[in-house]
RNA sequence: GGGCGAUUAACUCAGCGGUUUAGAGUGCUUCCCUUACAAGGAAGAAGUCGCAGGUUCGAAUCCUGCAUCGCCCA
């Protein structure tokens, strides 16, 4: 690596762009990121494997950063840290993509055989998969690479069809016929995790029905008209006065004439509506389930891609959209009709294509839930897995306890095809079998046919759903043929249970739920410890990201403007676990401005080295020296802190805490005391050395979070002995109690205070920085008067001071500028500068705010049940509170009437 | 309809075990190109902690109710 750089090689701005592949290419080549079982004590994270077709969004920054964070923290606390990435084939969501592909091209789906279909979603696989990994790279995501998985390789394949062959023989997946969400658009099943409920504006149609034999009419209400050419009965609360006497009488269905009974089932909500309730089992959950019960007939209206089928009668072929208002002119014309009303109504969309779902009845594949979710529910409500942060253990539990059955076939033909095998057309004339040999063993000994060949078999069509395969991930990444062997390799046994999951609750059930459901059920243990819930990135307005409003900034541009770096800390910094980020590139600018200020800092450093310099092995402190001593000790207190933080996932607490120890101390402070004595002469060596020790040290701890910036800095501190030597693999620094010195930082806060006062004072009396002023200070004890006296080069290092006096007793000055800090008066006189009415201004102004805090302590204080109630610690310190603010407010006001003599 | 959560400075948010008259970043005001950094420095203004009760010696923090907003589930 380069030498230490001289100054006028660094640029006054820094530069991310020149420095991140150079760094990135480095840690990939020297084989940092990459992981083997050792035996150290494993850290493992599987990523959240994004669509292989996707592009890198603002969700994925933020979610991957996160990861990278905590990867990068544990690889430097000596842990074997392995992050596992790759990509989901995301069934439905890259057909859809291929569908719309080939579209273009003039080619529909149903021109194409299914391997020619399977050829082109490779095809685009191929020419698009990668190019996200390409971008996590971008972003600095320290993955091991060369543990790349994608959902659709062999063996990753093969485990999901050993899992469901596995599940199917355990008495968990079924065949049946039910009501599922049905996506007209994509032409396929979905689960109930895939329909999203949208509130809006629509019409109730009140419409009338004849009874049979009779003038009577019954007056029904419906969102959906057109599936009244369905209906198979009309139905009414048993407890409905009004409706009594209908019960058991005969209505007839308008249009098609269809003679349908009046049934009581106390479902019907009398409230709703007209009370009176159309039932059409083929086309809604609830009227399903009232036709079992009552026995009722099921008409089908509907084709699969939403048009109405010949069961329909009417507007055969027309869209159910279209149908919707003929029906509705025609019931108008024939004056049953009776009346519209406006309500709002929730309608189901698909999540992927956004058409609107059609409740159908439909022949699928489910998976029996309800025991398999038992072991997932009680270990995280009982913390053995950690939510953080934990509010979502109550949806986590509503959800689990209130688990359906997941339908996992899907109409389509991108994912894992479903190793079922018909032989006849009855309704058990199938096998679930691995391979087709199998399959005509099976079908041969389950028919009773031994004759049974090849050709009178044939295989389900259909695949399953893309979390059928993603809920194995944690398992499989390492070890595919598990779920099959069930013994574990090498490699399972070390990485699994992996440590950390980093997501967004948006798929809390779609797959944290499911992962934690498949690691009990086939390595009976938990997939993960701890799972992290990012919020979801909106805009200013609140908006949710999406490529449809354009309001998504692309991350990659946002990282070539303001450095990875920035961009990483920028959204770090506002987005605690599970609150969502309002995203403004203002944060971005927040975020290298930081760079920036380090790079300065590295810059400045630099300046004052020359050919000479050394700089040390280790940080030695000058202990006489309160700056070094009161440094030391931040740098401990915060390192305990952030410990603390980390493993809590307060991530961004953290980097608020390395941000102001960079910033704040070591930027305004201790950087302004090491500086040279003269102007343009250097740093002495050894207070640059212990500078750089120090800086080093916080370059580490900023690291994980701005990975880039911290390695360039690393190598230009020193030379490094080899490629080893890179911070990424250096040693998370270790929290020392015994640096940690409560009276140093007391000492140096009150310094520091004194020197805002100070600059106070010279801001209130436009003084210039550089006027010399006299300072007398009047310490509160010998003790103070001492330590101030030892510290007095701090005030000439800070402040422009022609002569400075520090005792316990002296006699104060008269027409002077002053201050009271902790019993510490400061006094600068100003005779002929100072204007008395601005001063007493000043000092009237601190004694009414000390005056305020005083009647609150002694609020307390007088309080006989705070007294007699409170820990004996707690009162202690509010009686110190009042005699130390009685102190200062004597001082106060006697330095007050000192103006007026 | 059921559940969960939020409401703190102009804005975005912290405030984890109840105890400095509530913190950060951004923005705002004034001053400053002072031997790194104007993407900077210094000083400053700015909040009845949504409303109403309750528990407690003490509540932004715990409890109840209400209002508004958001999310999830039916």
């Amino acid at each position: 690596m380069d030498k230490s750089t001289a100054s006028q090689d660094i640029p006054k701005h820094f530069n991310p762009g020149s420095i991140e592949d150079k760094w990135y290419s480095f840690w990939e080549d020297n084989g940092f990121f990459h992981s083997e079982p050792d035996d150290r004590e494993s850290y493992t994270v599987v990523i959240p494997p994004p669509n292989v077709t996707g592009v890198l969004h603002m969700g994925h920054m933020l979610n991957n950063t996160i990861q990278d964070v905590l990867v990068r923290r544990a690889r430097m606390q000596g842990k074997n840290a392995c992050w596992v990435p790759g990509t989901d084939h995301a069934s439905i969501a890259t057909e859809a993509k291929v569908v719309q592909k080939l579209r273009k091209e003039g080619i529909t789906k149903a021109d194409l055989t299914r391997e020619e279909f399977l050829e082109h979603a490779w095809d685009w696989t191929d020419e698009h998969g990668g190019i996200i990994l390409q971008q996590l790279r971008k972003l600095g995501a320290s993955c091991d690479w060369e543990r790349t998985r994608f959902t659709l390789e062999d063996d990753l394949y093969e485990a999901v069809i050993d899992c469901f062959i596995e599940l199917y023989d355990r008495g968990y997946i079924y065949r049946g016929k039910r009501m599922i969400n049905w996506d007209p658009e994509a032409q396929t099943a979905l689960s109930d995790e895939e329909v999203i409920h949208r509130e809006e504006q629509s019409k109730l149609y009140h419409v009338r029905y004849k009874i049979k034999d009779s003038d009577e009419w019954v007056t029904i209400a419906t969102t959906r008209p057109e599936t009244i050419l369905a209906d198979t009965a009309v139905c009414v609360n048993p407890e409905d006065e009004r409706y009594e006497d209908l019960i058991g009488k005969t209505a007839i269905i308008p249009m098609v004439e269809r003679e349908v009974p009046i049934i009581a089932d106390d479902y019907v909500d009398m409230e709703y509506g007209t009370g009176c309730l159309k039932i059409t089992p083929a086309h809604d959950e609830n009227d399903y389930e009232i036709g079992q019960k009552h026995n009722l007939d099921i008409i089908d209206m509907l084709n699969a891609d939403g048009t109405l089928s010949e069961e329909a009668e009417y507007f055969i072929g027309t869209d159910r959209f279209e149908a919707r208002d003929l029906v509705i002119q025609d019931l108008e014309e024939s004056g049953q009709l009776v009346d519209v009303e406006e309500m709002t109504n929730k309608v189901g969309y698909s999540e992927r294509t956004d058409a609107i779902i059609e409740p159908r009845l439909s022949l699928q594949w489910f998976c029996k839930m309800d025991e398999l979710a038992k072991p997932a529910q009680e270990n995280v409500m009982n913390d053995n897995i950690q939510f953080h942060p934990s509010k979502f253990k109550n949806s986590y539990n509503h959800w689990m306890e209130n688990i359906r059955d997941w339908c996992i076939s899907r109409q389509l033909w991108w994912g894992q095809r479903i190793p079922a095998w018909y032989y006849g057309d009855g309704k058990k004339d199938y096998v679930v079998a691995k391979t087709e040999d199998e399959a005509i063993e099976k079908a041969r000994e389950k028919s009773g046919n031994a004759d049974l060949s090849k050709d009178d078999i044939h295989q389900d069509e259909d695949v399953l759903d893309t979390w059928f395969s993603s809920w194995l991930w944690p398992i499989t990444v390492f070890d595919p043929e598990f779920i099959r062997t069930g013994e574990a390799n090498e490699e399972l046994e070390y990485y699994y249970p992996t440590q950390d999951l980093v997501t967004a609750p948006e798929i809390m059930f779609f797959w944290v739920a499911r992962m934690i459901i498949a690691g009990y059920e086939f390595e009976g243990e938990k997939p993960f410890s701890n799972v992290y819930y990012t919020g979801i990135v909106r805009d200013s307005q609140r908006r949710k990201m999406s490529k449809s409003l354009g309001n998504s900034p692309d991350p990659i541009k946002l990282m070539e403007q303001y450095g990875t770096d920035g961009v990483r800390v920028g959204m770090l910094f506002s987005s605690p676990a599970g609150n969502d980020l309002l995203f403004e590139e203002q944060l971005c600018e927040q975020g290298r401005n930081f760079a920036n200020k380090i790079w300065n800092a590295f810059r400045f450093l630099s300046m004052n080295r020359s050919e000479e310099t050394t700089i040390s092995e280790t940080l030695e402190i000058d202990e006489d020296n309160l700056v070094d001593r009161w440094m030391l000790s931040r740098v401990h207190e915060t390192i305990y802190a952030i410990n603390k933080d980390m493993e809590s996932f307060r991530i961004n607490e953290a980097l608020h805490k390395i941000y102001s120890l960079i910033w704040d101390d070591f930027c305004d402070w201790y950087i302004e005391l090491i500086k040279a004595d003269e102007p343009g002469a250097n740093i002495p060596e050894e207070r640059l050395s212990r500078g750089f020790n120090f800086f080093e040290k916080l370059m580490k701890l900023l690291h994980p979070f701005m990975p880039f910036i911290t390695e360039e800095i690393w190598h230009h501190i020193r030379e490094r002995r080899n490629n080893e030597d890179a911070i990424i693999v250096s040693s998370w620094p270790a929290f020392d109690k015994q640096a940690v010195s409560d009276s140093d930082q007391a000492l140096f806060t009150l310094i520091q205070k004194m020197i805002s006062a100070i600059r106070n004072i010279r801001a209130e009396f436009k003084l210039s920085p550089k006027d010399d002023i006299n300072l007398i200070i009047k310490a509160r004890d010998q003790k103070t008067a001492k330590a101030l006296h030892e510290n007095e080069w701090i005030f000439h290092k800070l402040q422009a001071i022609a002569t400075f006096k520090a005792e316990a007793e002296l006699e104060k000055p008269g027409k002077s500028a002053s201050a009271v800090i902790e019993g510490t008066e400061l006094f600068v006189p100003l005779e002929g500068l100072i204007d008395l009415d601005k001063e007493r201004e000043r000092i009237q102004k601190e004694i009414d705010r000390l005056e305020g805090f005083l009647k609150s302590v002694e609020g307390k204080l007088n309080n006989d049940g705070f007294v007699n109630n409170a820990p004996e610690e707690v009162v202690q310190r509010e009686r110190q509170k009042k005699e130390d603010t009685e102190t200062n407010l004597e001082k106060l006001r006697a330095n007050l009437e000192e103006l007026d003599q």
